[in-house]
RNA sequence: GCAAUGGUCAGUCUA
């Protein structure tokens, strides 16, 4: 039983459903483990309605769901997002006393949080005792995923007055989240915690710190914080480029591009939309067109609809409007 | 003492 729940969870983590159900199918017995563990796989895996379909089937069989199970079947109801169903399961836990267990009720504020029901998400959260800092960041994050912003940040500091210390996910949230609404004073402010609390090095941190001075400071900000950075991933360099591009700085842009690939560092899609959007707010179209073809043959990226965009908005803004015409009626007719 | 569980990262538009 064990070797195979161990297996189960390893093509799980692969990926590999087929296998992971037929190592689950393959057993002589089964018990709650080895049920949590293939409904936790297809809840994981963006197969919400089998992992239900699968946690009924459980219940058939006369087996107790327990806190691992729950888990796995709240995430999916938090990906299907039907309010019935995510208060059914929901009752279920309290049914088997299981609202005193903290990873169950942050994965059921977390459920209502995403799928945008925020007064249950709050009344959940209200109602349990054990808040972690796992609950305080499901809430927040998910009133910053619905557009409510500012009861996110107003969380997020009544969560610090009532002395819970924020993780790396918790600061990187909300420095995201800050720009949105043009709060950069308490962007400041969080960069402040960021320090005390030593994730200045963190690279989720440092990616949001980046990007939050870029969209809402000055561009000179976002680049001392860059340049300090220890560890930059392609997402660094990503949100850098962007931040060059929105602020009209093509010839920055230009120039990390090219650190970045004196780093060892590859560009992704992604990395060339960065660029090229510096392009296109610039108005390069010999530039823009090059970086293009680039792109393409020198290093094999796969392009995608948004560099057309791109591209389009480019020529369409100097006036290249038959240029920019062509282009979308060769999309019109690839995609078909 | 030995198996499975919760919250974040990149552009544009989002009326």
């Amino acid at each position: 039983l064990i070797v195979g729940s161990v297996l189960i969870d390893l093509y799980v983590k692969c990926g590999r459903l087929e296998e992971a159900f037929t190592v689950f199918h393959g057993l002589t017995s089964h018990n709650v483990v080895t049920w949590s563990t293939l409904i936790a796989g297809y809840a994981q895996l963006e197969h919400p309605e089998a992992a239900l379909h699968l946690f009924v089937q459980m219940q058939q069989r006369d087996l107790q769901p327990n806190g691992f199970t729950f888990v796995a079947v709240l995430k999916a109801c938090a990906t299907i997002g039907d309010l019935e169903g995510c208060r059914l399961v929901h009752s279920q836990v309290v049914e088997n006393e299981l609202e005193t267990d903290t990873v169950v009720c942050s994965a059921i504020v977390d459920m209502y949080a995403k799928t945008g029901n925020l007064d249950d998400a709050h009344a959940m959260f209200d109602s349990m005792v054990g808040q972690d800092i796992v609950t305080w960041s499901a809430l927040i994050s998910g009133h910053a995923k619905h557009g409510q912003c500012q009861e996110a940040l107003k969380l997020f500091w009544e969560m610090l007055q009532k002395g819970m210390m924020p993780d790396y996910i918790a600061l990187s949230t909300v420095l995201q989240l800050c720009p949105s609404v043009a709060a950069f004073e308490q962007g400041i402010m969080t960069h402040m915690h960021v320090i005390e609390c030593g994730f200045a090095s963190d690279l989720f941190v440092g990616n949001a710190l980046v990007g939050m001075y870029a969209q809402c400071g000055n561009l000179e900000d976002a680049c001392t914080i860059f340049e300090h950075l220890h560890r930059r991933s392609v997402l660094t360099w990503c949100t850098i480029i962007f931040g060059c591009a929105q602020h009209n700085d093509f010839t920055r842009a230009v120039t990390y591009f090219e650190d970045m690939q004196q780093g060892g560092m590859k560009p992704n899609g992604m990395t060339f939309l960065a660029l090229l959007s510096a392009f296109s707010y610039a108005g390069l179209v010999e530039e823009g067109v090059y970086y293009f073809k680039l792109m393409k043959e020198a290093h094999d990226v796969v392009v995608m609809p948004e560099h057309f965009n791109t591209m389009v908005d480019l020529f369409g803004r100097r006036g290249f409007l038959d240029v920019a015409e062509d282009l979308l009626e060769t999309l019109y007719f690839q995609s078909d």
